[in-house]
RNA sequence: GGCGGCAUGGCCAAGUGGUAAGGCAGAGGACUGCAAAUCCUUUAUCCCCAGUUCGAAUCUGGGUGCCGCCUCCA
């Protein structure tokens, strides 16, 4: 089976092969770092982790860059509101973009160019265009001329005659008097008094936004990349500026293939920054929600598909992440037990089906439907041994499900931990509550039910669980607990 | 107004011409003092209409609804 991408450029599903066998080099288009990152993030960066651990499953030399955009209008602002300089407000977001990329399981990209440490690439590109007539000076700022590129519009399917200017309501009429057409944009911007500002040919002031990603592609990629990644958002106009930058300069084309992820919506609307209605990855940690339920969330929808985000998948995802979990467990728990010590051959037939899923254009909805049915019977097997039940499955011939339930999870980046995770979403806090004081209520409850009495044995058990504790009751008369 | 996408059981979701994966929830049974957890079993003809075809959720045309983008955005 061959992997086939959906390709925004040609609009089809595109058989993949890299430029040079057995290397592919990727460019994303990371985050803009005035704030923390959010669930949209999260599904973009997960989705491109799963398309970078196939890549490297099936044997290739995956080089992946990815961008902090650290000069921006709204980091200034930002940063003038919070007090602070504008690089301390980007260096303390991008340090909570790598706790929560790591919380997630995301794999480090190979380099993290950054927009002030480029400068003098981007430099060297506006240069470029300007000597080949692709770029203007307007009142100390400096423009792309779209009319110069040739075949502008070609990603996002537009026609500059077709669109209606100033469509999305978010343009000022006035501010495009400098422009020679309403779409050429900027590459470099004048400073105003007050703002960071970086000396250029042109002026004092500071790139535009989109000409750091074709400085830095070229600088750490070189002319034609394999894949470039990033939100559907980002289709019109910036990968579209993008191209017509790099390809204006280079006469190349930037890249072979174009992957846009589907955005995370609450309430049908697109979760975003500016409209307020985004929740935090953090946030969703804090809560309580384990990472990898948040990994399940997103992959078990289609990535280039708009995905809901609501509490009731959020759990359906925790419970469904509990189950996969378990079975994941299984031969680390109980390895001894079960007697696996000889590296069973893998599991053929899932391979394959999984392989085949995701050469379809990344289709991990159906690689975890694989996974799942991998994990059936080892999650049963393992909640047997854990309450001491008779068991009646064929132990030995489990070993092999269970080794490519392990490989091929990690194709998805989905690992389990031995140690306990929180799973549930809401309940109240414990920490009034040490270990001895629970193990005292453990006793009482379990004195009262030896009496029979019912009644306090469950007054006790609600009232643990008022505070944040949950009694399992196991075969034995043995009881564990976890916090809430 | 332009461009693009989506519509499958209670919810999420796969499916790319051959007779509906998977997850969650629910129901029934087992277990339990009860519960929780767990195990077993179980639930659809694919938005509407008209076509193409031996055969369509899958192709074509029309309709309806929803979403994204049209210089902040993953």
């Amino acid at each position: 089976m061959a992997l086939k991408l959906h390709n925004t450029l040609t609009r089809r599903d595109d058989p993949f092969e890299p430029l040079e066998p057995g290397k592919v080099s990727i460019y994303c288009c990371g985050v803009t770092v005035y704030d923390r990152c959010h669930l949209g993030h999260a599904r973009s960066y997960i989705a491109w982790d799963v398309l970078r651990r196939l890549l490297i499953w099936k044997g290739y030399q995956v080089t992946f860059v990815q961008n902090f955009t650290d000069i921006d209008d709204k980091i200034i602002r930002r940063a003038q509101a919070e007090g602070c300089s504008m690089d301390a407000l980007s260096e303390a977001n991008i340090d909570a973009y790598f706790e929560d990329m790591e919380a997630l399981d995301i794999k480090r990209a190979d380099i993290y160019p950054r927009a002030t440490r480029c400068l003098d690439h981007i430099r060297a590109l506006i240069g470029e265009l300007e000597a080949r007539g692709a770029a203007y000076c307007a009142d100390g700022d400096v423009y792309f001329s779209v009319m110069k590129a040739s075949g502008y519009g070609k990603l996002s399917g537009r026609r500059l005659d077709e669109q209606e200017q100033g469509a999305s309501g978010r343009t000022g009429a006035e501010a495009d008097v400098r422009k020679r057409h309403p779409f050429d944009f900027a590459l470099w911007k004048g400073c105003k008094p007050g703002e960071p500002a970086y000396p250029s040919p042109w002026g004092a002031g500071r790139p535009g936004w989109h000409i750091e990603c074709s400085a830095m592609v070229r600088q750490e990629l070189g002319d034609t990349i394999d894949i470039h990644l990033g939100g559907a958002d980002l289709v019109f106009p910036h990968h579209e500026n993008e191209i017509a930058q790099s390809e204006t300069a280079c006469g190349k084309p930037l890249a072979r293939y174009w992957l846009h992820n589907g955005m995370v919506n609450v309430g049908g609307r697109k979760m975003s920054k500016s409209l307020g209605n985004f929740t935090t990855i953090r946030a969703l940690l804090d809560r309580g929600v384990a990472p990898m339920t948040l990994r399940l969330f997103v992959l078990q929808a289609h990535y280039r598909k708009p995905i809901d985000f609501t509490d009731e998948a959020l759990a359906a995802a925790s419970s469904g992440w509990k189950g996969l979990r378990s079975a994941l467990l299984l031969g680390e728990k109980h390895h001894s037990a079960l007697g696996w010590h000889n590296g069973a051959a893998r599991h053929g037939s899932a391979h394959l089906a999984f392989e085949a899923a995701l050469d379809n254009d990344l289709n991990t909805s159906g690689a975890l439907a694989v996974l799942f049915e991998l994990a059936r019977p080892l999650r049963a097997l393992a909640n047997r041994l854990e309450r001491g039940d008779q068991i009646d499955a064929d132990v030995v011939a489990l070993e092999a499900p269970w080794r490519s339930l392990v490989e091929l999870s990690d194709v998805l980046g989905l690992h389990a931990e031995a140690r306990m995770e929180t799973t549930t979403l809401h309940g109240g806090s414990a920490a009034d509550l040490d270990t001895a004081a629970i193990a005292a209520a453990i006793a009482a409850r379990k004195v009262a039910r030896a009496a029979r009495d019912f009644a306090e044995a469950d007054r006790i058990r609600a009232d643990l669980r008022a505070r944040g504790v949950e009694l399992v009751d196991k075969p034995g008369g043995v009881v564990e607990w976890i916090r809430g």
